[in-house]
DNA sequence: TTGTAAGCGTTATCAC
DNA sequence: GTGATAACGCTTACAA
C-alpha cells in the first residue's frame, strides 16, 4: 500500500506538505502542489479512512438502522424509499452509509456497535422505540423516521391528518358506516392514524361500533386478510373501510372478492403509504400518500444540521399526506 | 472516549494484558480476565473500529456498488431483495455493509472511494460492464451480481434457461406467433433471455417475423408500454408476448387494456423476475422467477470464501430459475 | 512556505 | 502471564 510518506519521499517533500496538498489548505506553493499531486496520480495514491478517522475523529460514515416488522428489511417497500432519498441527500455532502449488522444479539447492541464504528450520525428508521432511548440521552446525533423521540428529532408523515383525509373522503362519497382496519397499536404511526380516524368520525356524528375498529398487526399482507375477515363476519358489516397500510388494503380487497363481493362497488376500500404496487393493482388503490421523498430528505437535512452543530435543539418535522384518489372508492 | 489506556489505568494492567483480554487471546489469567472485563462494564468501554482498522488491516465492512437502471436505487425491487438476501448472510460472519456515495462524479471513482474505505470485499450489482474492469483487475476481493465478469466471480440466474422456459410454456399453450420484449442489449440479463427465447423458438421450429423482438429499454415501465404500443401496430399482432422484465410486462398490459384487448383471452403476456407486485396485479403475472434469496446467499458465501482465501479461482455461480404459472397466460 | 514531532486507539513483537 | 514499545497512516500544533 502507498502512503503520504511514499508520496512525500517520491516529491522530497514532507508529509506535512503533502498532507496539506491533500486536504486542500492554503499555504502551499503551486509547485508543491503539483509535484505532489503528480505523484499521487503516479503511485496510485488512496488515503487510508481509517487513518484519518482516527486523526480527526470523523467518519464520514452514518449508521442506519433498520427495524421494520415485514421482516423484508431493506426489501420494504415504503423504508427503502425512504432511505434511498436520504442516501441521495446526504450524498451530496459526501457521507456513506453504513448499514450496521444486527445480527450481534439483542437491538440495544446495535447502538454499541455504531458508537464503536465511529459514525458521525445515525437515522433510525421504525423500531419499537426500547433501544431508542440509547440514542436520545446519548452524545450521538440522531433522527428518527416514522417515530417521534423524546429529546430527540425525528421526521414522520402527518398521520392523523392522513387518517382524517380518508374519513372525509369516505363521508364525502356518501359513506357512513366506515370501518378502520389499523395498525398494531405499539406503533405510532398506527395509534396517529387511528386517532385521525376517531376524530374524524367523531366531527361527521358518526356512531362507529367497536367491531369496526379492528387490529390489523404490523402492516402486512396476511394482516390485512384476517381483520377483513372478521369485518366481513359482522352483522351489520361497512360499507367503507379505511385501511392503515396499502399492504394491508390489498390483503382486505383480495377477502372482499373472494368473499363474491365487488371494490369498489360493494365495499369501498382506502389504503395509506401509496407504494408502487398500489396504482397497479385492481382496482387501482386509492390512498393516502406519504411523501416518503421528503421525508428521507428532510431526516437528512435534520441529522446534517444536528452533526454541524447547526441546531442545537431536536425538532420534530411533520410531513404532509395527500389524498391519492383512484378506483377502490366509490359513492354510496 | 474511554480508551484502554483508561482500562488499564483502573484495572492496573497494561495495555497488552487489556487488549489480549478484549480479543480472547490465550495466555491471561482469569483473574486478570474478570478485572479487565468489569473494568470494560464499568466504564462503558466501546473499541475503536478505526483504530482497530489501522492496525490489522481488516475493516469487516463489505462495500456495496449498487448501479441500476430505474434510477430508484435501493428502493428496486428486484436488487434490493438481493442486497437484503446478501446482508442476513455476511451479518452472520459480522460485517457490516457500507454503501457509498456515486455522488463523487463518475463510476470510476467509486472503485478508488472503497479503496480508501478499506473495505474487505465489494458486492457490485449490475453494472454496465464499464468501471467493472477496475474490480476485476484489482486484488479487491469482488463479486458481481447479475454480470458475469473475466476474471471475477459473478452470480446470476439462469437468464437464457429462462426464456426458453418462457417459450416453451406459451408454445405449449397453442400459441406460434410469439414477440419479445427484450431488454437493452447492453445488460446481460437481457442479452441471455433474448438468446433463450430465440433459442426456444429455433427448436420449435417457429419463424419469429424481425418486428416481434422489440426493445423495451431498461426494463422500466415505460420501456413496456412503449414496446407493446409498437408490437400491437403490426400487421399481424403476436398472440402471446414474452416480455424480459415484469415492470415492463405490467407497462405491456396496460396497453393492451388500453387498447381494448384482454390478457391472457387476446394476447397472453409472461414476465421475468417475480417481483412482489407480479402475485397482485390483475391479472396475476406468469412470469419466471428470479430466487432472489439464492442469489444474495450465494454471492455472500462466493465473497466470504473470496475475502477468507478459501477460493483462489474465480467461479460463476448460476442461480436456476421457475415458471411461476398465473392467470396472464391462456391457451390458444 | 515547509518540516518536526506528537497524537489518534488499536494490535503485535518481543522481552521478561 | 505480563508489559514496554513500535507500528498502522493520517492530521495538526508548533517551529523554523
Amino acid at each position: 500500500m502507498t502512503t503520504i510518506y511514499d508520496i512525500a519521499k517520491a516529491t522530497e517533500y514532507s508529509i506535512t506538505t503533502v498532507s496539506k496538498v491533500l486536504n486542500n489548505y492554503p499555504n502551499v506553493s503551486e509547485k508543491a502542489k503539483k509535484k505532489v499531486l503528480q505523484a499521487v496520480e503516479e503511485l496510485g495514491y488512496t488515503p487510508n479512512s481509517s487513518a484519518r478517522t482516527l486523526a480527526t475523529n470523523k467518519s464520514w460514515m452514518i449508521g442506519v438502522v433498520f427495524a421494520e416488522h415485514l421482516g423484508v428489511g431493506m426489501a420494504h417497500p415504503f423504508f427503502s424509499e425512504v432511505i434511498e432519498s436520504f442516501k441521495k441527500q446526504v450524498e451530496l455532502y459526501d457521507y456513506d452509509l453504513l448499514f450496521v449488522s444486527r445480527n450481534m444479539g439483542l437491538q440495544k447492541r446495535t447502538y454499541k456497535h455504531l458508537k464503536h464504528r465511529g459514525v458521525d450520525g445515525v437515522v433510525v428508521v421504525q423500531s419499537l422505540g426500547e433501544e431508542a432511548i440509547e440514542y436520545s440521552t446519548s452524545k450521538l446525533p440522531t433522527v428518527f423516521v416514522d417515530m417521534p423521540i423524546e429529546k430527540s428529532s425525528a421526521v414522520y408523515s402527518d398521520n392523523k391528518q392522513g387518517g382524517m383525509l380518508a374519513v372525509d373522503y369516505l363521508y364525502g362519497l356518501g359513506h357512513r358506516k366506515i370501518a378502520h382496519i389499523a395498525g398494531r397499536d405499539t406503533m405510532f404511526t398506527a395509534v396517529e392514524r387511528t386517532r385521525g380516524f376517531k376524530l374524524a368520525t367523531r366531527e361527521k356524528a358518526l356512531t362507529i361500533p367497536e367491531q369496526y375498529i379492528v387490529d390489523g398487526g404490523y402492516y402486512s399482507y396476511e394482516g390485512g386478510r384476517e381483520a377483513m375477515v372478521r369485518l366481513l363476519g359482522l352483522e351489520d358489516p361497512p360499507t367503507a373501510v379505511f385501511v392503515a397500510g396499502d399492504e394491508m388494503a390489498l390483503g382486505a380487497i383480495k377477502v372482499i372478492k373472494e368473499a363474491g363481493l365487488r371494490v369498489p362497488e360493494d365495499i369501498s376500500v382506502i389504503g395509506f403509504d401509496d407504494i408502487p404496487l398500489s396504482k397497479h393493482v385492481d382496482p387501482p388503490l386509492t390512498t393516502i400518500r406519504q411523501d416518503k421523498q421528503l421525508i428521507g430528505q428532510q431526516s437528512a437535512v435534520l441529522l446534517l444540521d444536528k452533526i454541524n452543530g447547526l441546531s442545537k435543539n431536536n425538532q420534530d418535522k411533520i410531513v404532509p399526506v395527500q389524498l391519492i384518489k383512484r378506483n377502490s372508492c366509490s359513492a354510496l
